[in-house]
RNA sequence: UGCCCGAUAGUAUAAUGGUAGUACGUCAGAUUUUGGUUCUGAUUGUCUUGGUUCGAAUCCAGGUCGGGCAACCA
């Protein structure tokens, strides 16, 4: 308990700055662009960003990095301040980059002043056919060395909307033959003549996201810029730009971004699932976003004791999405009321137990809880709904379950052996006859009996009916992104199972939606929250339990 | 073949010149009215070659392997 744990890397970076007091203030930021919804990696930039100012009494702002209008909406921004809020954080203040347009046009009027920008007339692909390789220097546009007055002139015609989209472009001017691509004259502005999601038609020229993003940190003071590896190579033209406009110095650290095993992470692919109708949208249980997530009942707990189990450092890695399930898991293990559902029904007859007899047993809502969660009623009587994988007509070895002349424990009620059962014409089992051991009862066992195999159960008549889906891995393979073929021929075409007929015991009835339960011997499972309407009840399952037998007839 | 970054069990992550540890996974056992949970034990690792040092995962040099960089995307 009293054992310390060891600082990450970004911890020791403030810890470091602050001993030696180049900081005195931590303040960061989460800064997602709103242009699709936040997965899980997001969830670890955001417990970096947050964890990082809160361990060391600074601050964490939202800011949204809104600087391409074609892609973005305020659907995005919604969710996103949903997903953030809903995995426990509270920002501080509230940007966009949007709010800063006025302040980087004046920002990019101070570098044309002192030559260090200039309006390039040359396409795109002229820019790119002369801008070089990473092995060869870049060659200058001829429009490089126009005055400062016409470019002042010039992009202030940009601004007002006298050229077409493509037509012109600010540039940065700095080294054409830089090894560093970022710094051969990147573009600063470019014309986009496209209503802007909060600033509408006011502008007809927006900053590139090298320019905004390092300037909006340096606009609100961010000491510390988190983000991800691949960001590392721009960082010498943020440090330029803060430079040469002598603003305040943000300084940037990248670490690796999580990437998770049978899954994408990336927004451009996970867009895609979602326009191809691949996936149900966004927040389709199956997707690695934060509302997909938990639709599909993960905590916000679990989520960022993933992201505290997982680390940070700068080495590329794929995370055992094992680990995640384990953290649902340990959570709902602790904190979920359990249910008794059998989702394939066969009948058991009890031929001893009188029939139209009931009684009202006792299940206890979590055993790992204090008093056992307290109890619920269960409904008990001579005809009861079981799983029908819970009989076989010949024992294998290690069978605990039920088989003819075979007993076992009906959970919190009593012990039962099987006498036999019946078939339909197709073979199918289609009821298990038994006998119960009266004194065998649950609380008040008396009959000396012990059993290896517990099973779970639902008397028929006091039984409801619910529609289940079982979620598996979206893909079929570990690492889908790192094929040569499309990464969507890795879909894995059984990743969803409709149950639409199970049957649930009496006190699920009420479930409301975000409810979470472990259904005994099955899994934890949520009551989906788009599906489910009066009267009709949908469950998602969260996670499977930890199934011992399905390992052993395996190996 | 330019520049930048990285390399510790299967997967992550510690050890900050001094016994290579932890978690997840895997395997075995105990407990169990969930084949769950819990508990116990086991398993497996410093990319490579040199150098510095009494001592190297750690420092230095060469190599190998992996990732990133040539959007008017972020």
């Amino acid at each position: 308990m009293s054992e310390e744990k060891s600082l990450n890397f970004l911890e020791e970076i403030v810890e470091d700055n602050l001993a030696k007091g180049t900081v005195t203030e931590i303040h960061t930021r989460f800064p997602p662009e709103p242009n699709g919804y936040l997965h899980i990696g997001h969830a670890k930039s955001i417990c970096l960003n947050f964890g990082l100012a809160d361990k060391y009494g600074g601050k964490t702002n939202l800011r949204f990095d809104d600087t391409n209008p074609v892609t973005e909406d305020t659907e995005y921004v919604d969710s996103i301040k949903e997903d953030v809020k809903w995995l426990g954080f509270n920002w501080e203040e509230e940007h966009y980059a949007s709010d800063y347009f006025v302040q980087l046009y004046e920002f990019a009027l101070a570098m044309i002043g002192k030559g260090l920008a200039y309006v390039d007339d040359l396409s795109a692909e002229e820019i790119a056919a002369i801008k070089g390789t990473p092995t060869e220097p870049g060659k200058a546009s001829p429009f490089r060395n126009r005055s400062i007055d016409e470019n002042l002139s010039l992009f202030s015609e940009m601004k007002a909307g006298k050229y077409n989209d493509g037509e012109k472009v600010l540039r940065a001017k700095i080294d054409l033959a830089s090894p560093n691509m970022h710094m051969r004259d990147p573009i600063m502005y470019r014309i986009k003549k496209v209503s802007h999601h909060r600033t509408g038609d006011a502008w007809c020229i927006y900053p590139m996201y090298d320019f905004a993003h390092g300037q909006s940190d340096s606009i609100e003071q961010i000491s510390h810029s988190i983000c991800t590896l691949e960001f590392e190579v721009h960082k010498p033209l943020y440090n330029w730009y803060i430079e040469q406009l002598g603003t305040f110095p943000s300084k940037q650290f990248e670490f690796a971004r999580l990437n998770l095993t049978y899954t994408v992470m990336s927004k451009r692919k996970l867009l895609q699932l979602v326009q191809e109708k691949l996936v149900d949208g966004w927040d389709d249980p199956r997707m690695p976003t934060i509302s997909g997530l938990r639709r599909r009942g993960y905590t916000p707990e679990s989520i960022r004791n993933f992201c505290d189990k997982i680390g940070v450092q700068r080495r590329e890695n794929i995370i055992d999405m094992g680990l995640l399930e384990f953290c649902i898991r340990e959570d709902l293990n602790a904190t979920a009321q359990r249910r008794m559902v059998v989702l394939d029904p066969i009948k058991l007859i009890i031929t001893n137990y009188p029939q139209g007899k009931t009684e009202v047993l006792k299940g206890e809502n979590n055993p790992e809880e204090e008093n056992h969660g307290g109890y619920r009623d269960l409904p008990f009587s001579n005809e009861l709904w079981i799983e029908a994988d819970d009989f076989l007509e010949e024992a294998p070895k290690k069978w605990f379950r039920l088989a003819p002349g075979m007993k076992v424990r009906l959970k919190s009620a009593y012990i039962v052996q099987c006498t036999g059962y019946t078939k339909n014409e197709a073979g199918k089992v289609t009821e298990v006859h038994c006998e119960y051991i009266p004194e065998s009862k649950s609380g008040e066992d008396s009959s000396g009996v012990s059993v290896k195999g517990t099973i779970h159960w639902i008397s028929t008549d006091k039984s409801e009916s619910a529609e289940v889906r079982l979620y598996d891995r979206l893909f079929k393979v570990e690492n889908p992104s790192s094929e040569d073929e499309d990464f969507k021929t890795f879909i894995n075409p059984n990743s969803l199972e409709i149950i639409t007929s199970a049957k649930v015991e009496p006190a699920l009835k009420d479930a409301k939606p975000g409810d979470r339960f472990q259904f005994i011997r099955k899994g934890y499972f949520t009551l989906d929250s788009m599906l489910s309407k009066e009267g009709k009840l949908v469950f998602n399952r969260t996670v499977g339990l930890k199934d011992a037998w399905a390992k052993e007839q395996k190996g």
